[in-house]
DNA sequence: CGTACCGTTGAGCAGGCTCAACCGCTGTGG
DNA sequence: CCACAGCGGTTGAGCCTGCTCAACGGTACG
């Protein structure tokens, strides 16, 4: 098997966890291989999809898991009440299509335009079987998520609404992505307000006054509506880690 | 190698979860094969503790990644401000020693007496890696838990206490065990009022007046202050499932 | 049998939700 | 090119529910 070009590699999927065991490496990056992303890219299809588009729905047949290379996704659910609430937002290198006896278990959609590794479920199951190596990968990934699921069940534990926006958006400094204009204090935030309403569990006016407090407060500094600049970062850390 | 005795067997952990793709079996179950049980027996120690034993502390190196044959355990994690969060409840078949770069983030502490599973995580990951069959199952272990962190932050997502509540024990009432003495429509509540409220985001005195406002419309009756029968199911559903 | 913790109940307060009006940007069609 | 509609976002007023503080009751365990 000839060594694939440096080209078709950029174009294969990876993925970003921090590990569970010590490890020397770069923390912020569990490391696939070259034959691995070469093989996930094989049975995989890259999609380029605009904005706003839906990915799949809930209770469709989930045939595929995706890997996220660029852009911004949602994953949320409908209520019986009309209420909607975000699961999860996921950036390059994150996965989803999480399913529950063959079906969706909630919907997702593009936030900004984006470019997507769509994974047969059938022939992953397959490659993961064949090579413990990447499914370890995989496992790795899970249990990072399931880190910033508790870490997500702590800020909704939070009483305050400016406390819980600040944990929000410290979050979201830590999804954001190089080479889309960020400086090092400067954190984008792609979807609307209404969806981080819905992520954080407070309604879309609570957030609205939040921000405005923190600004007020003298801690951020929003720039246009998906930015956000933390302005003074020991108080705002300082506010973050106050539960 | 001679197969093990049934008794040998019977003690050597195994797994729960819903598989994330359509399956013929038993949809509550993933099945471990003997032989994987007995491996894992070997690497594992079987251990006995008492109830409110802590099992490890937050921060402290994770050398061990725990599953349980008996009993009931919370893992929790306490605030600067001495708030509790409990991030979970786990009962047989349930995995946990969550862990982040070697140390675990949370605390996990017995609720009653409980029998434990103690894997050495260096020696788990070299069996994972040797059997991908084995991994596999771990693999969905972890994407049923996510899962269930997801259903969690819908719950947490409520704003009336009641509802919280009541999904609260409706989540139990699939994790009540048998041989616990549970009818069809008694859920064991092993933990405290306070850890519930921990559980569910509300203060204690919050959780109190909820159960006492379920009894009251006539959904449930308190039996004890460890088990609640479900008197009026359609109606309990109902609250349930409007969110 | 006593003691400490768990749980219940009550009164008052505060913070977030709801409803509602208003602003500003975007995209569209005349 | 402009007018207008529509959506996302902000701001305000009032209500409601869950939190806090406090006292009391009950149960489990030594």
């Amino acid at each position: 098997m000839k060594k694939p070009a440096v080209a078709q590699i950029d174009r294969a999927p990876s993925l970003r966890a921090v590990p569970f065991d010590r490890t020397v490496a770069d923390p912020e990056t569990i490391q696939l291989t070259d034959r691995q992303r070469e093989q996930l890219a094989r049975i995989g299809m890259r999609l380029n999809l605009p904005a706003r588009m839906v990915i799949y729905r809930e209770a469709a047949p989930s045939h595929w898991v995706f890997a996220v290379a660029e852009g911004a996704v949602k994953c949320f659910r409908e209520l019986p009440s009309g209420k909607r609430v975000v699961g999860a937002f996921l950036f390059p290198r994150d996965l989803f299509g999480l399913a529950e006896n063959g079906r969706y278990i909630n919907c997702a959609q593009a936030i900004t335009r984006v470019v997507l590794y769509r994974l047969p479920i059938k022939e992953l199951r397959v490659l993961l079987m064949h090579d413990a190596g990447l499914q370890f990968q995989f496992l790795s990934k899970l249990t990072h998520e399931l880190r910033q699921a508790q870490r997500r069940t702590i800020l909704l534990n939070r009483r305050d609404a400016a406390g819980r926006l600040a944990m929000f958006i410290d979050g979201m400094s830590i999804e954001t992505v190089p080479g889309t204009g960020r400086t090092d204090d400067n954190v984008m935030l792609p979807m609307t307000r209404s969806d981080i309403a819905a992520f954080i569990g407070l309604s879309l006016e609570t957030v609205s006054r939040a921000s405005a407090e923190l600004e007020r407060r003298g801690m951020v500094k929003f720039i246009g509506r998906h930015a956000v600049r933390i302005v003074d970062q020991p108080r705002f850390s300082k506010l973050v880690a106050d539960v």
